[in-house]
DNA sequence: ACCTGAACACCGTTCAAGT
DNA sequence: ACCTGAACACCGTTCAAGT
């Protein structure tokens, strides 16, 4: 008799050995020594799956000891979503590519919550609250899905923009900068700064939303 | 006889009805009432149709005009490119989920350029300003990609979140703020407010990059 | 209830064969 | 050169049939 929480754990290994997209419903149930038919006693189908198992994930994800100073919390909570993002950056890709969003449980929606009260907390109308969440929210989701793509192309492409492959090509007179910069990309786009940039961030948008209050 | 011009023309047409995952190889044959297997003659293969497809695009998108002051030449720039993607949001999708970044070619780059040297002039060193533009990539990425996955989901999921659907089952004690928010969710993350967040994340990240100098 | 193989309606791509 | 149908090696999913 096969159970809900050994196909769970069966996908969950094949897509920890081999990413996301190369999952098949057949090889989780080859995985499990079953029909690959089987599996749709257990499961509605594969969207279903991997939307179980986000779930699942998204349940475990720590919440974090929370600071004194509203703008400090915002960025605790932001950062603790990312890191738990970032350690499973398929996550991030389902979620994206398939909408699953929001249905995500009251665990994980405690982030957003902890970073709406402290906009509030701060000084912003709700309204601006939730434009500084869905900002951040933005920043943070392009950063993890750049940054999984591009260590899972790091054999094909080199760095973040493939630019060390074209370094030479660059024209110095319409691309100075860039020409100058030449070989320095590739390390310097290897930097992890997600929380500078997320504390420019932060510090932009409440900075912007007294201003207008 | 089939040319080249022709192929990519036709997949952008069925791209544009139904979405660039739904695209089939076979179907742009059929569109061109050709068999499929001629399109290998003068296309290496699905991706390569796609690459060929953004360059192609991404070699048209409009050049803006500079303002005077460095901070607001890259938010310009910055939106320019912004646009562009959001005005054909598969390109973003297949940018990050097939790694095709940074083979764009030199006009899109002139759009890095700009950022580059707006932020040097403002002051960053080269290092700074290439954390500068990265920052300002992830923050752009994302919300096109967030934006395009609700739009076109709009019939399946209300807002960005879902959250919509499950407002009344927000536990006002664990989720005040939220809970708060309610139904007004829906319309203030339908906002766009990508300009907004750009212009505090380009004045969040010169501010912190001048001040560390 | 739980499991299964056969089958359906698809994919991208290759390749020998045609003009 | 340019095009083709047949074929290969896959998919997710359904369904009648088994225990």
């Amino acid at each position: 008799m096969t159970s809900r929480a050994e196909i769970l754990a069966a996908a969950r290994r094949l897509i920890d050995e081999q990413g996301w997209e190369k999952l098949t419903i057949r090889q989780v149930a080859a995985e499990l020594g079953i029909g690959a038919t089987t599996l749709y006693h257990h499961v509605r189908n594969k969207e279903d799956l991997l939307l179980l198992l986000i779930t699942e994930y998204a349940n475990q994800i720590p919440h974090p000891e929370l600071p004194e100073q509203p703008r400090d919390r915002i960025i605790v909570a932001m950062k603790a979503g990312h890191d738990a993002f970032a350690a499973w950056p398929w996550a991030a890709e389902v979620v994206i590519v398939d909408g699953f969003i929001g249905r995500l449980g009251d665990h994980a929606l405690w982030l957003v919550e902890v970073v709406l009260a402290g906009a509030v907390d701060y000084g912003c109308t709700p309204a601006q609250s939730v434009y500084v969440f869905r900002s951040l929210w933005y920043y943070t989701v392009g950063e993890i899905l750049v940054r999984a793509r591009s260590k899972r192309d790091q054999a094909a492409i080199q760095g973040d923009f493939d630019f060390d492959a074209r370094l030479s090509s660059f024209d110095p007179e319409r691309l100075p900068v860039l020409a100058a910069i030449g070989a320095q990309w590739g390390p310097l786009a290897a930097e992890d700064n997600f929380l500078n940039g997320l504390t420019a961030l932060v510090d932009g948008l409440l900075a912007q939303a007294t201003a207008t209050n």
